[in-house]
DNA sequence: CTAGTATTTGGCCATTTAGCCAAGTACGCA
DNA sequence: TGCGTACTTGGCTAAATGGCCAAATACTAG
């Protein structure tokens, strides 16, 4: 017995999480976490990839609701829209400090 | 500049976000939460799959470092090895309220 | 208006993922 | 030993993802 409700929920939360779940776009949140403000030309530097690819991720982070933009001139700046990341990655962090505490061998 | 370390640190996380980031294996977080100990073989009935299905997402899991297992017999339990994923889904759930807030359409 | 910069989007390809069925493995019981 | 149950793995297909290049859009400066 599944409730559209469950359902959706489950699907939300896996959007976002899904959204999380690329190295590239983890380097980019970090960014946006210390530097508050970034354009996309200085966030192609970050991950070293084509703008359209950096684009392409972000937009995902946005449609997500995990960042947001704003255009001035004819540069777009992102930042964070999200404060308790902080929070979150701690428990990632806790999770890979136990999995190394096991010496389970990540990345196999 | 980037080091071998962070590399290696941005995939270790993306590969963990990217193990919860499926409706199926949340709902299995979910029912092993409440549940502490639970088979295979139950677990399908949560998800409404094959059973190979549902071997394999817990073995995403598992090799994620999120779950554990242990077989007794010709059964194979599974359980939690994470106890900060309530803060981690707290987070998650900050984002969609955010997003609910701000009537961003979900899911699109 | 024209050229140039910043960004997004369309199109394409290679890789990964999720699902199922079928076959293989492991264990318990007769 | 041989059958049945629990689970995992191999093999396949359809769909999604990530990357690049090239084209489209938006804006600025001249």
């Amino acid at each position: 017995m599944e409730s559209r409700e469950d359902r959706i929920r489950y699907e939300t939360r896996a959007k976002i999480l899904k959204a999380l779940a690329h190295p590239s776009r983890l380097k980019l949140i970090d960014k946006l976490a210390e530097e508050e403000e970034v354009c996309v030309c200085d966030l192609t530097e970050v991950i070293g990839s084509d703008m359209s690819t950096v684009s392409r991720h972000l937009s995902q982070l946005k449609n997500a609701g995990i960042v947001e933009s704003e255009k001035h001139g004819q540069m777009v700046f992102y930042r964070l829209r999200v404060k308790c990341l902080k929070s979150l990655f701690r428990c990632i962090e806790s999770v890979v400090q136990c999995n190394v505490d096991e010496s389970l061998v990540m990345l196999s």
